[in-house]
Parts: C-alpha cells; structure tokens; sequence
RNA sequence: CGGGGUGUGGCGCAGUUGGUAGCGCGCCUGGUUUGGGACCAGGAGGCCGGGAGUUCAAGUCUCCCCUCCCCGACCA
C-alpha cells in the first residue's frame, strides 16, 4: 500500500516556473518527475510506476508478436559507428567521450549498428530467419534544444527493435506485424494516434510510417484530409498532378519594372501599370526562382533552380528529402558571383535549363503545370516577362514537389482540401532495407548456399516520451488524470479523519481490503492535513478513482469520485470494496 | 547556431537613487482547527547563476561566461 503519510512526494501548489506544457507542469508540480540536468529527469516513485506499467505494455506486446528482448550497454565504442559512418554523420547530436586509454566512446542515440552486428555475431543461415530483436533502453542526444520537459529530452527512455528478414516480402510481414503491435499499444495506452506516411530520406529505405499524437505543443506538423483519410508527414506530401493549363495568352512581352524587389511591389506595380482586363494582378500569377546549391556525398556541387508560384513559400525539407542524399542550402554570395547570368530579384526560366546555353538544371513545382502563364524576370534589372507560358515560352528539366503545403491544398487522393495539424511523434515504423547490413556485412546462405544480404526494419517507440504524451491527453485545470491502465494505483483512498477517529479505522479497514483483493491502493492517511488539501491533491496526482472516506460515514456512506468524468456518487460503506473492485478490473 | 526573455532559501515572487536581503507557500516546535489548498505564536533555511571589474560600499552599475524558457535553424 503506498501511504501519502510516507510516499517520497511533494506536490506543488504553484506550477514551476521554467514549464511551459501542461505534461511538463503537471508531472513536476504533482511529484512524478524532478529536473535533474539540462535535457534530463528523476523519477519520483508515482512516476517511476507510470513509466514501468507504460513499459509493461509495450513489453507484452512486443513479446506477443514474437519479439525477443535483448539489452544493449548504452556505452559504446566508436569503432562500430564508424563502419557505418553515422560517428561522423550524426555530427554534434552524438555524445562522445574517452576512457582513460584516450579510446572514443559514445552513448547510444540509437542502435542499429549494434543489434546488426549481434545478429551477424550469432546467425549465418536463413533458416536463422525472421527474427525480430527489441530492447528497452536509455537513449543519449546531444539536443541542440531539449524542450518541454520528458517530449524532448538529451537522455530518455526508448523501446527500439529490429526485424532480420531473407527477402523484401519477408521484411514487409515483419513490417506490418510491428505495425499491428504498435496500434495494439497505443489502444492500450489510449493514447490517440495517426499513422502518417514520413520519408525515408537519407536512411535509404523503402517505407517509413510515423505514429503521431495529434497534440498542439507536438513538433511535427503532418496533413491530413478533411474527407478521406488521406494524412502524411508535410514533408512527405505528394500532391496530384494538376490537368494542363488549355488557355491560349498573349504573346510574351518585356517590361520595365523599376523599384520591383519583392513580389508584393512588383504585383503593385503591374496593376497600376499593366492592368489586367479580367481581374487584378496577384502573387499567384508570379513566378519564383530559387537557386539553391546541391552537395553530393562525394563532395561535388551542382546549381540548381527551382520555380514555384511567387505566392507560395519554399519547403526546403521537401526538397532534401528528394534530393537525398545530396545536401540543399541556398546559393550563397560567392556562388551567384561565379553565374553572371543569374540577376537576383529578376531571374527567369528562359536562360535555364540543361539544354539551354548557362546548362543550370531548372525544375519546378508541379504546380507550375504545362501550358500555364507566368510573370517572371527577364534576366535583367528591373525588367520582368509577363505571359510566359510554360512549354511555349520555356521549359524546365522536371518537376519537384517544393512548395510548403498549407491548409486547403488539394489532398492528393480525394481533392479535398487538406488540414494541418500538429502531432508528438511517439512512434516511428521504418523499412531499412540493407543498408546497414550491407555495410556490416551481415549475410546468411540462403537455400542455394548463396551469401545474401539480409534485409532490416526498425521500429521506435519512445516510451518516456509517451508518458508525458498521455498527460497531454489526459489533465485539465487541476491535473492529471490517468488512464487506468497506466495510473500509478488503482484507487486513491482520500482518509479526512483524526488518527484513530472512526473515520481513519473505517478508511484503512477498506484500504486493506481492497488491497487483499489484488489492487493497487494509495492512500492518503496524512494527519493532520485539512481535507481541502487532500482532495486537491488527490486530483492533481489523477488516479481515476478516489475513494473519500469522510464525513458522510454517518450516514454510513462514502464517496466515489471518478476523476474523468468530474461525478461524486455517495455509496454504502458494504459496497465500496465491490465497486471499486468492478472497476478496477473494467478496464475503463 | 540566430532572435527574445530569465536567473534571489525546496516552490512562486519582491527588492527604490548602490548602503550589507524580504514576502507568500512549504518545512520545524507548541497550541487551536478538520469537507475544498485553516489559524495563532515561535523557529530553521540564502556564495542573490559563475567569474572579472568599478566603488569606501554591488542583488542593484560594467564586461565576459553559463542556465532555463519561448521563437527559429537543427532533430535515425
């Protein structure tokens, strides 16, 4: 029985001042968590069992989808980063250390390398396969911001496992049973979730899913559709294709343009100045040109533009993650110096291309489509091409999705417009494919006898973080509440009576009994404490029940509070252990 | 890494023109209280983020560094 006369807690009546979140504030100021370093926390005793039952869930089902747990040092030496390159790749993200031999050590921020090299260590044929290996563990990053408490931490807790599988069909079964897994979990933690389509990117796999908590303070913004259900990652939207634009336009002229830096004056001044018949001028009728400098692995450049509309923002993201590996910035100073041709503020797509005379690869936007008219520099200060017709006047080399999707955007597969919205990523499926085991030279024989490079998946579920995801869900005003699969007790008993008053006698009498009947009981058994402190304490710490033993014994009832739904029924004292019981094993 | 804010007992905060630190909560002792964060009396607890400087004198002024929070960049 955890006794609050006892219990290593102490709650806050003020929030602390250094949170922002309300999983942060909460878990703090009702005694879960402490602050212990920059990025890092002390579990306090009711946070410690949250954290351990969220954990249990995931154990049971990663064990029930046939998963073995294994457990990794969070200490690792460098050597094994190195085969893969990700000692350097990582780059400042990675916390490295030396032992006293000067030897580079670093603490795992994720263990791919290891589980690969495990698997190689001890496996060789393909009858070995599938096998799907997971542990729960300590993870280490170097954030250049940790943030809002346990959502983003430098050392948190996190279940990672990994799929083995002989062939790409095999690795989707291995896929998809880690996919079943994770929605069996996250229905246990009742923690809402969308599956959103994320990229691969430079991890070179095939697919890659994200589990996202749709809550405000998330850092990940993904869409989703308001008809069908249709959601991505933003960087991982891949819009329609849009019908070719069959309007004939004007011839293209030339025009002068003084004092036209930014796409709002020169949308001014063409209204003033060139007047359209049918409507006004809008920055929609613009077209923008990016230059950007691509960084190839092996170090070599290229230039590169890319046209979107002038009233639409570039996602550089998109643009990496299709680009990948190769890097993306902008074309700095010193690269506009070495193209004489580019005239920034007025560069246009008739001196582009590869086939043209300056070789620039030019892409665009597909919403840029083919037939379409554009105003857009004419390559030469102040001066700017009106009806410039795509496929007519220019061409471009391709099409890349670049603009940043925003609300309304057509969902590429229903048309409806799309939401945005705002998630925490509590999980994370991912098709590696043989990237690592390539560079591991993880092989097995297959039935022939022959070498053949196994196939990966890995899986992520970041198990501190989704503690603080459900309280995020799961508070209002004045604190927690827990689902009951994971609330650090079944029952909180709220005892308002003097040591050894009928009321406390009463209140343990039950406490003990339900106890006997296989709950988990808190009970507040402090003497001396005023009731009002006691209910208020009671629900900041947000066990679903609580079970008053108080004044109404009088009468010979006490009361059960559901902290969910805000009700306070008075019941017999004879049915109390009876209902609590029901309830505890309902399940809801 | 850029921009903004911040740092004073465990928590929340005040501290004037520079003059040797205070309030509320919590904690301890005694007493009175006990249904919505009680009351009275008496206590304990502070390298004022760190360093350097100006000054007879620095929480307060100057410079450098650091922390934490927010926004951005970054984030398998």
């Amino acid at each position: 029985m955890l006794r609050l006369s006892q219990l290593f807690v102490r709650t806050l009546r003020d929030d602390p001042s250094d949170a922002e979140v309300p999983s942060h504030r909460l878990l703090v100021r009702a005694g879960y968590i402490r602050r212990a370093a920059p990025g890092g926390y002390t579990w306090l005793p009711l946070g410690w069992r949250v954290l351990r039952k969220v954990e249990d869930i995931v154990r049971q089902e990663m064990d029930a989808m046939g998963a073995q747990e294994v457990h990794f040092p969070a200490l690792l030496p460098r050597d094994v980063y190195e085969a893969t390159g990700r000692w350097t790749e990582y780059g400042d993200n990675l916390f490295r250390l030396k032992d006293r031999k000067g030897a580079d050590f670093l603490l795992g921020p994720t263990h791919e390398e290891m589980f690969t090299l495990l698997v190689k260590d001890m496996y060789s044929s393909y009858k070995d396969l599938p096998v799907s290996l997971y542990q729960i563990q300590t993870k280490y990053r170097d954030e250049a911001r940790p943030r809002a408490g346990l959502l983003r931490g430098r050392e948190f807790l996190m279940k990672d496992s990994y799929s083995f599988d002989i062939d790409d069909d095999a690795l989707a079964v291995s896929y998809a049973q880690h996919r079943d897994a994770y929605e069996r979990i996250f229905a246990r933690l009742q923690l809402p979730y969308v599956i959103v389509k994320a990229m691969s990117g430079a991890m070179g796999g095939s697919m890659s899913e994200e589990f996202l908590a749709p809550i405000e303070v998330g850092e990940d913004t993904f869409v989703r559709c308001s008809a069908c259900d249709y959601s991505a990652n933003t960087e991982a939207v891949t819009t329609s294709v849009p019908t070719a634009d069959s309007n004939t336009y004007d011839a293209s002229s030339t025009i002068a343009t003084p004092n036209c830096p930014t796409i709002a004056t020169l949308v001014d001044f063409l209204n003033e100045n060139h007047p359209r018949t049918d409507r006004p001028w809008q920055a929609s009728d613009t077209l923008k040109n990016v230059v950007l400098r691509l960084r190839q692995p092996d170090g070599s450049t290229e230039t590169l533009v890319i046209g979107v509309p002038g009233d639409r923002e570039v996602d550089m993201k998109r643009i990496e993650a299709q680009l990948s590996p190769a890097e993306v910035e902008p074309l700095d100073d010193a690269g506009f110096a070495q193209h004489r041709t580019l005239i920034r503020g007025y560069i246009g797509p008739q001196i582009l291309g590869s086939t043209s005379d300056s070789g620039i690869r030019y892409l665009v936007d597909p919403s840029v489509v083919h037939g379409s008219a554009w105003v857009t520099g004419a390559n030469t200060k102040d001066t700017h091409v009106i009806h410039l017709v795509h496929g007519r006047d220019f061409t471009a080399d391709g099409t890349i999705e670049a603009v940043e999707v925003a609300a309304g955007d057509p969902c590429p597969n229903c048309a409806a417009p799309l939401e945005i919205a705002r998630g925490i990523e509590i999980g994370h499926v991912f098709q590696l494919g043989r990237k690592y085991a390539d560079k591991l030279g993880l092989t097995v024989l297959d039935h022939n006898g022959k070498q053949v490079v196994v196939t990966m998946g890995s899986y992520g579920i970041g198990v501190s973080r989704a503690v603080a995801s459900i309280a995020e869900v799961f508070h209002d005003d004045i604190g927690l509440k827990w689902p009951r699969a994971i609330a650090p007790a079944d029952v909180h008993v709220v005892v308002t009576g003097k040591n050894g008053d009928d009321i406390t006698i009463a209140g343990e009498k039950i406490a003990a009994e339900l106890e006997a009947q296989g709950l988990e009981v808190l009970i507040d058994d402090r003497n001396g404490v005023s009731p009002g402190v006691k209910f208020k304490d009671a629900e900041l710490i947000g066990i679903p029940t609580i079970l008053v033993v108080g004044k109404s014994l009088a009468e010979g009832n006490v009361e059960l509070r559901d902290r969910h739904a805000g009700t306070n029924e008075a019941i017999p004292v004879a049915d109390a252990v009876t209902r609590v019981v029901a309830l505890a094993r309902s399940g809801q």
